[in-house]
RNA sequence: GAUCUCGUAGCUCAGCUGGUAGAGCAUUUGACUUUUAAUCAAAGGGUCCUGGGUUCGAGCCCCAGCGAGAUCACCA
């Protein structure tokens, strides 16, 4: 065992000997002054015209960073502000003074105190506290890294080990103030978009978790069990078919935002949970969604970053609507020059091959279409693009086109050339969906281990009864990388999934 | 799953052809009571990711493993 190289009881012995002179008026979780209030307030007045008297005095409290002769700064959940403790200052008494000067001595980076002082704009400018009162609050062992920026902006001896940062978020946010900004816009994305659902009289829901049977995508579930009912549960791939559900039951819009779990790889953007928001309206369909989703985005673009423009990577996204709408035969089309909207499988797999796309025996029709699209289109839809019209085979959930056969009526967003987006008008047919979904059963049977189940609840619902519905879903952490320019999905959540940490 | 790269002090990183383990910041002690990343002096701090191998000798070379990142593949 190491030997604490700290002397917390002299320092809490220090304190407790202060604690009755120096104690704050109202006790300091009583809200004390927020940085931001002040700094930003009283930056101006600073420049101009400063009388020293008139400054009001402040009680703040936050961590203790970092120390150079009488200046310290001191750190809350908003920011930074410089502090100045001269020496022997502090205390109303002689032996007061001489206590707290011993205690200002000991203490160390990441310490957390409070302080009452006055404001006061220090030669160089900087909106400083002059502390007057201070009061040790708790005890940092280990010693937190420090970033230091200089006045061009260079960061030196950075915290920026990707492992550490996650493995160690709460140090990561305490050091990084660009990666609090993140997540505080993450917060922004949720909020806004909830906001908007929530103004035109949608109903915010929660649906199960565990499931007894994981339908309404396709990919592989985590799946547990239930001791008392002595029976297997799936973690969520998807709400889908609760929200539906739902609508049967009579509400005109719901939506929900939450966890979905599904156990496949992980990689920059994928991670075993993540966060979706899946919503379905009864009487509209995709044509509707279409404009719906576009003012969303904008809306939240506008609330989160002040802009509907987002700069990814090296380009700049507009996400002010409209949005361009291509069909996938226009823009397999475009792409390529080729049309394959009459092409049965063998003409397809022609094109596949021309193109130099591996396929493999097992795929349809559908499928092979989804393969040229991902090969040859969706890297070149960098603005906001509605891809619309997939082939049957690859919605099972989705209704059949009104007017095209082969196609059901499903969009795409893509940004980026990413999807962030996907929606249908819900097929609400019951002996449709029981076919669709049969045959999905009998792609399972040939190994497909992601085929959905079929789900005879959810047909029963439909037999009862359901209006045309357009749904929706879109990734929120997708989103949220979109907005904050982070092409990582690890920088968009908090605590990422990682393998556990060696001894 | 494949390939490549990385793993050395609390943090960020050096480490030559294989020859006693280094710097800056941080920490401790002392001086200084001042500034805008970094005041001065001294000190402490290491299972060089783990386990094998080669060698007189391994942080370095070889093999295996663990962890991480990137690219690709897969996947809503």
């Amino acid at each position: 065992m190491k030997k604490n190289k700290f002397k917390v009881p002299a320092l809490l012995e220090a304190n407790i000997g202060l604690s009755e002179q120096v104690a704050f008026d109202e006790g300091i979780d009583k809200a004390p002054t927020s940085l931001e209030e002040f700094v930003g307030s009283l930056r101006t007045t600073c420049m101009g015209d400063f009388q020293q008297e008139k400054m009001p005095e402040v009680q703040m409290a936050g961590r203790f960073m970092g120390q150079r002769g009488p200046f310290a700064k001191l750190q809350d959940s908003e920011g930074r502000i410089q502090l100045y403790i001269k020496k022997g200052s502090i205390g109303e008494t002689e032996e007061e003074k001489t206590k707290i000067n011993a205690l200002v001595k000991q203490l160390h980076i990441g310490d957390f105190i409070a302080v009452t002082g006055y404001l006061f704009a220090t030669q160089m400018g900087e909106v400083t506290l002059h502390v007057t009162a201070l009061n040790f609050l708790g005890k940092s062992l280990k010693t937190l890294p420090i970033v230091k920026v200089d006045k061009e902006g260079n960061v030196y001896d950075e915290f920026k080990d990707p492992e550490l940062r996650y493995r160690q978020r709460y140090v990561d946010l305490t050091v990084n103030p660009q990666v609090k900004e993140i997540f505080l816009k993450r917060t922004k994305v949720i909020k806004s978009m909830r906001t908007f659902f929530d103004e035109k009289g949608w109903l915010e829901v929660e649906t199960p978790i565990l499931q007894p049977i994981h339908g309404g995508a396709a990919a592989r579930p985590f799946a547990t069990h239930h001791n008392t009912l002595d029976m297997k549960l799936y973690m969520r791939i998807a709400n889908e078919l609760y929200l539906k559900r739902l609508i049967v039951g009579g509400f005109d819009g719901v939506y929900e935002i939450g966890k979905m779990f599904r156990n496949e790889g992980m990689d920059r953007t994928h991670n075993p949970e993540f966060t979706s928001m899946e919503i379905y309206v009864a009487y509209k369909d995709y044509i509707w969604m279409m404009e719906m989703v576009e003012n969303c985005i904008a809306y939240i673009a506008q609330e989160v970053n002040g802009t509907t423009k987002a700069q990814v990577g090296d380009k700049e996204i507009e996400f002010a609507p409209p949005y361009r709408r291509l069909s996938m035969y226009d823009s397999i089309k475009e792409y390529t020059g080729i049309d394959v909207s009459e092409m049965d499988e063998e003409g397809l797999k022609k094109v596949c091959k021309d193109l130099h796309i591996e396929i493999d025996k097992s795929m349809g029709k559908g499928k092979l279409i989804d393969e040229i699209f991902g090969e040859k289109v969706e890297d070149h839809l960098i603005q906001p693009t509605y891809i619309t019209d997939y082939p049957v085979e690859m919605s099972p959930l989705a209704k059949k086109h009104r007017s095209k056969e082969g196609l059901v009526e499903r969009f795409e967003l893509f940004v980026n050339g990413k999807e962030i987006a996907n929606a249908y008008s819900e097929l609400n047919d019951p002996i449709d969906q029981r076919a669709r979904l049969e045959d999905q059963l009998k792609l399972a049977a040939r190994g497909d281990d992601e085929a959905m189940a079929m789900d005879d609840d959810f047909i029963r619902a439909l037999e009862y009864g359901m209006p045309p519905t357009s749904g929706l879903g879109i990734g929120i952490d997708r989103l949220t990388m979109m907005l904050t320019n982070q092409s990582s999905i690890q920088e968009v959540l908090f605590f990422p999934q990682m393998k556990p940490e060696g001894e």
